[in-house]
DNA sequence: CAGTGGTCTAGACCACTCT
DNA sequence: GAGTGGTCTAGACCACTGT
């Protein structure tokens, strides 16, 4: 045969999860020896695939399950509200609020990265605050957030401060001189690496969205970084925008 | 012990990789199993969990490779020029441009799927327009970008013809009567599927973005949906926000 | 041709969960 | 205690790549 038994096997396996003939738990291994006739090798190496491509979770002990996901909407611009397209941004922002949403901050002066210092404009040798979070629901980690200031832009404010700013750090910084007018969007997809992986509790198969912001002033400064890591399995990052300077045109 | 030999193996390489201990080429499974000594499994097990995280790359007969990536920014509101922020935007944008773009195009009345048809607000059974487009760089694919519209939106346009419509369609939209003011962006990440692995050549390890535009009109009318699939290994999704209206606030 | 990764097998022991 | 997934071994054959 040109396909791997365990290709196949994935195959099958992939078509009748998606159709929901396996309801929660998936026959075991053993089971599924019998049934196709293969070795426990085959078995595995078509569960990992499977594994890999985020539709399953496996416990050791119990069994392997369908994956369910629940995805929150991350909201950048959060304060900007605006009318809802239908009920379902609503809907979903609703369900993060219920879900207890709580974070941890730091607060500490670091040499920044070097894509940090990059879209900085400083030099990796200077020392520069960051304000370090990690945000929760229902005690879960579904976000690590990471804001990156040049020394004189939050010296002496609140930003300093290990704790919430309920006014928001924007409005910190417009009083201290660096109002924020202009921001730069960046995203993209990657595997987490093991640390990720271990502070925001993911499974195999689940990869990360990397959302670097550089907020600018009105001459063109950039004031601060924004480097927040988003898991695939709880996160939809979603935009609203006006004017029809749109998407890309479809030419 | 208490980690697992494959997981301290995997953590070791992971290790020489990063600091470029591997320049290219890693040994191959037979020469890791003398240096380790362990069993054939035991390496494949590590080099399966650096593949599964992208670092890797393999080819049967030949060997393992550290990955090499190269990222084309993407950037949705292609046409709205404004300064760029440093020179990286551009460079990128001159990077793409120097490979050579191409896409192919097809038109087909089809139902909606679901997501498509709840953004839409357009029921299942009903039919609608869609323009698929595979969008490749140097002959290699690396965007599955699809449009779907309700078919009053484009009847009788040249949105119906597959072919590029070089004064791009939101202004062939608005001659119809439906300008599009509005979008909404929603961005997910997740693993791709094996037919999108397919299409797309994705390699182990490598995930996928999810972009859906929803395009609105002046009275808030769904005129289209965009639906693009991006490769983690080769796209940046970039936006660019004037106004305070910005992230999340870093309370 | 030798070397490489891809596939597959049978068998073993372990830690863990559930009843 | 029975069942489960996680780990690990030794060995085999294959298709493919490079020289």
């Amino acid at each position: 045969m040109s396909t791997p038994k365990h290709a196949h096997l994935a195959a099958i396996l992939r078509a009748r999860i998606d159709d929901g003939s396996y309801e929660g738990r998936l026959p075991s291994e053993a089971e599924l020896m019998d049934e196709f006739g293969v070795s426990r090798t085959t078995v595995r190496a078509a569960l990992a695939a499977l594994l890999n491509q985020g539709l399953l979770t496996s416990a050791s002990g119990v069994g392997y399950f369908v994956r369910q996901l629940e995805r929150f909407l991350y909201r950048p611009q959060d304060d900007f509200r605006r009318t809802p397209i239908n009920s379902e941004v609503d809907k979903f922002t609703l369900a993060a609020r219920k879900r207890n949403p709580s974070q941890t901050i730091e607060v500490s002066l670091v040499h920044p990265p070097e894509p940090i210092a990059r879209r900085l404009l400083v030099p990796q040798d200077e020392v520069v605050v960051r304000r370090k979070r990690l945000r929760l629901l229902d005690g879960m980690p579904y976000q690590i957030n990471d804001s990156y200031y040049p020394r004189d832009v939050v010296d002496g404010t609140e930003a300093m401060v290990p704790g919430d700013v309920s006014r928001g750090v924007n409005e910190v910084l417009a009083e201290n001189g660096f109002a924020q007018v202009r921001a730069l969007d960046e995203i993209w997809v990657r595997m987490p690496t093991p640390e990720e992986a271990d502070r925001l509790t993911l499974g195999p198969g689940t990869p990360v969205g990397v959302h670097m912001i550089t907020g600018f002033t009105a001459d063109d400064r950039p004031i601060r970084v924004v480097r927040t890591i988003l898991p695939g399995d709880r996160n939809i990052i979603t935009f609203d925008r006006t004017h029809p300077d749109h998407e890309d045109g479809d030419r």
